[in-house]
DNA sequence: TTTATTTATAAGTAAAATCTATTGATTTTA
DNA sequence: TAAAATCAATAGATTTTACTTATAAATAAA
């Protein structure tokens, strides 16, 4: 069976005649009579009742013509579903962020997606870096927003933008009042942390380079919880750029000031399977957040 | 696009694997992946997405998965389609009947029809010769009882059975005391008759060689109302042997007697459009009349 | 009967699907 | 780190299938 030979058959059934459907279908009578007695054969049953007047469809042949013509449409509706999207902006697609980006980032670009990808479903997933890379590699994913390298050889990135970490202290600490700020000047182990998971975490214990520091202290488990406790306890925090929201950090008695080490900042980077299909997709999304993105960052994509 | 590569598709889907997709489909790798590159390349559209730890479907290649099988489901509901009837004895068949045969027949046999063709689905049609002529050639009838020859080049006949024809008169009419009644003893003006259509009519005209008597006296519209004018009016009626109920005629006032002229019956057949392609069905279904025949006629089908 | 129409058959040709063998890339194992 | 294994893609040859034109057979209409 074949789906031209349904073709075929719906042709007949519809003109009633073997000739005209050959016409209609553009091929020989020959071949639509030959095609059509194969089909008989195959089905073991005659679709049609042959007559000099034309050609009429037997009972089975009529209860087969309609499946056939069931089939016919879901053919065309693969046909179509494809056509519309063959487009690489349009569909679903899955994109997971990490928590200290997401309730920053993704305001940025969000309300832009619709305008410039009008048939693209996103959605969101906020989970940790190492969650986020095993469901990329498992393919539960399209995309994530990481500010780390991809920790899977089948994993590549689009860098999207440098984000400084800004120091967060007590309004009153003398640490404001210096001319230059460099990691050095900050109290390493009265910094306050994340839980461990959050990159975030490892990033500020690798800027001020002690890893191995004794770690006993208050551990958040959030960025908004770790701000909120730095203000509480009167410690210090590095906070990414996009994080900082300095009126909010008036009131709850922190100042921030930019560090003017040249390390401290992470790079944000677009991550995805290297067999990802749709690349496209990849740099239409890397545009879109590079072109939205606020001064307090550096953006690393050009579109 | 083909059905068979729908199978191929769906079975990657199934395994996340072309290679045991293609052990799935009993074809070669090399085949089931030039394949689905050949469905992909007409869609124009990614249907999965190759990584060394298998084949995934994209977006798009799931939802055509998804439409695939339903097509595949119906494909294989065309197959087992006609599987279950390709026996001629199933399925829907139309079978036309002239009224004067209608009510004794259908009862004679219709009830056997589960029985000895449980598949079958029948479906009755009363009207009068010409029309079901017309109907069988149309092909809009499977079958007619018919009274009459085929007045079609396109149609044939089984011969069911020969009905007599019985003299139906008033009771205490002389007719009744003749040691042998011949069609010549009968007053052919007085016969009572049928509404013009009906093939009894012209029978029994034709057995009267009188076709041509002026014919301006009372004519009924049924073979019911026939026999209740005949008695009301104490005329006299051919009646085919079928339709003689003695206990109802004497109710009414009505004897009957057989007619010893041997031309006095008419055959009944079973027509038919000689291109149908179900002849089983016709020999089927004259064989179950015919076993199925009261001893007032004579069976003129052999099983 | 002749003519026209319709489906079936025949023979040759073109297209396609398939196979085996192999490559290239990547992952696992030693 | 190198060798082996795995998996999909590619190449070339072969078989199968579908298609064409030409013609026959059957039947209805003139």
């Amino acid at each position: 069976m074949n789906l031209r030979d349904l073709d075929y058959i719906c042709a007949v059934a519809d003109t009633g005649h073997f000739g005209r459907a050959a016409d209609l279908c553009h091929v020989s009578q020959p071949t639509l009579s030959g095609q059509i007695k194969k089909l008989e054969d195959y089905l073991d049953v005659t679709l049609f009742e042959r007559a000099r007047s034309g050609a009429k469809p037997t009972d089975v042949g009529r209860s087969i013509v309609d499946i056939a013509r069931t089939i016919q449409a879901d053919a065309k509706r693969i046909k179509s579903l494809a056509e519309t999207r063959k487009d690489p902006f349009s569909g679903n697609v899955t994109l997971g962020i990490i928590p200290t980006l997401a309730p920053n980032v993704i305001p940025l670009f969000v309300p832009k997606i619709s305008a410039q990808f009008p048939r693209l479903i996103p959605q969101f997933e906020e989970d940790q870096t190492s969650r986020l890379t095993q469901r990329l590699v498992a393919g539960q994913l399209d995309f994530a927003i990481l500010a780390t390298p991809p920790e899977h050889d089948a994993l590549m990135q689009i860098p999207l933008f440098n984000e400084p970490f800004w120091l967060a202290f007590p309004q009153n600490d003398p640490i404001g009042t210096l001319q230059q700020l460099s990691l050095a000047d900050v109290d390493v182990d009265g910094l306050m942390l994340l839980n461990e998971g959050h990159c975030l975490r490892d990033q500020a214990l690798e800027l001020c380079s002690t890893m191995g520091r004794s770690d006993q202290g208050l551990k958040a488990a959030s960025l908004d919880t770790l701000i909120k406790l730095t203000a509480a306890t009167h410690a210090m925090t590095l906070v990414p750029a996009l994080a900082v929201d300095k009126t909010n950090f008036k009131s709850i008695g922190l100042a921030v000031r930019t560090i003017d080490d040249p390390k401290a900042y992470r790079t944000v980077s677009l991550t995805f399977r290297r067999s990802l299909p749709r690349k496209d997709l990849a740099d239409g999304l890397a545009g879109l957040i590079a072109s939205n993105l606020p001064e307090s960052v550096t953006p690393l994509f050009r579109i």
